[in-house]
DNA sequence: GACCTTTTTGTCAGTTCTACATCAAGATAT
DNA sequence: ATATCTTGATGTAGAACTGACAAAAAGGTC
């Protein structure tokens, strides 16, 4: 087979950031200053330089374009998407990370962005440039399946929280209501899951609630299944 | 940002097909004919072509190294591998795919293979070209969770089988062993996952056994779970 | 027909899940 | 001070499920 026969090609690192936020789940989109989709919404990310990792690529672009640290946060890849035409300036194969974190101040805008905000992921469905719905849908997913299993809730609270806290990010994400009493024996009673600082919070109103950081475990045995 | 900061790169079309024989969790292996790592084994694979899709390389590929039909098999594409120095050849980013399939007869060698051949994981581990070492574990790491949350142990078996056929894919893919009462339970208790065919097998001695066929069902609700 | 081998089915106790109600702790109003 | 309000924390009974156990059923062989 001759050399040319192999796809010369390009990858991207793509990247979801989700939060909650005002009671909401969202992502962290960007505007596009540069073609194609000039002034379109997308998900961050870039070309993978020679030399680079694909893991280190989405870490820089991370920062360049947000302003984020991401050297800080768990990125998890997932399926990649390389359609040979996904993207007009060529083939391009886009390796998706997705990542979690807490409701943080609003990012900065860098070289390849105009904008970098908080949107909600209803908001921007169905309005993201190349096939950037589709991977923000199976990260979405995979976000929620990810609660069941692993105790990666804890990334979307600040570093204190409180079991209601961490009930509402359950709540938002999965999009479906909690036993408060259940949810609280499940989460106490799973060795690592979260332990007790000792703190409280005090609410505008009524009776303060314990505060928690995260614990030590991973994973989630048994696990928090939602509703089929 | 200059266009030769992109890494100029090939993408790699991997897959880990592995099987159930005689007792043991194989998988299918061939022996490399071309530099680099002549004469060692990998796993079935190679380059996207222009304009290819990443997932038709792979049926491709499978086909012209082994002489298998992947159009019939459910790849399923996991974590991609793409350090700077991973291949001899230059910067090649490997798409893994799994796929699962019944001990069906020994594939032949095609081109870039000089032999095709089903080899027990646990012979072959360690000793694969490339980093395949790493992407078999991942590969038999997630089929073994893959056992627990879908009915893709079915895959593992002919068109008929028994229960105890299927509880042995069970219990050499997780390498435990299984109660045949509380398994047979979960297995007919959980709707779609297998229906009779009214047949049954003469074994050379004892009683007959009931024969099933795959049901309708992909997900596992409730989860049969291992030993943790 | 007794015996052997393999498959299939049954039971029981311990645990977990779910649905539901009550008490506790602080702030505010009277 | 006391009542009241709001939110957080805890308890309990029935249902469902899990895991550990033994006995019966269906065929072949001697």
């Amino acid at each position: 087979m001759a050399d040319r026969d192999h796809a010369q090609l390009r990858i991207a690192a793509d990247l979801v950031i989700l939060t909650v936020r005002d009671g909401k789940l969202q992502v962290l989109v960007i505007t596009r200053r540069n073609f194609p989709f000039e002034g379109k919404r997308a998900l961050p990310g870039g070309f993978v330089r020679v030399g680079e990792d694909i893991g280190a690529a989405a870490v820089r672009e991370l920062s360049e374009e947000t302003g984020l640290d991401g050297t800080a946060l768990r990125l998890e890849q997932f399926a990649v998407h390389g359609e040979p035409d996904r993207d007009p300036r060529g083939r391009v194969v886009s390796v998706p990370y997705l990542a979690i974190m807490p409701d943080l101040p609003i990012p900065t805008a860098g070289s390849d962005a105009s904008t970098a905000a908080w949107m909600p992921v209803e908001e921007v469905r169905a309005g993201l440039a190349f096939d950037h719905d589709l991977i923000l849908d199976e990260a979405v997913e995979r976000a929620r399946r990810r609660l069941e299993l692993t105790t990666i809730a804890t990334a979307f609270c600040p570093a204190e929280f409180t079991i209601g806290d961490l009930r509402n990010v359950y709540e938002v994400v999965w999009g479906e209501t909690l036993d408060p009493r259940n949810f609280s024996r499940k989460v106490t009673g799973t060795e690592g899951f979260v332990e007790p600082t000792g703190g409280r919070r005090m609410p505008v109103t009524g009776r303060p609630a314990a505060l928690y950081r995260a614990g030590g475990a991973t994973t989630l045995n048994p696990p928090i299944l939602r509703q089929r």
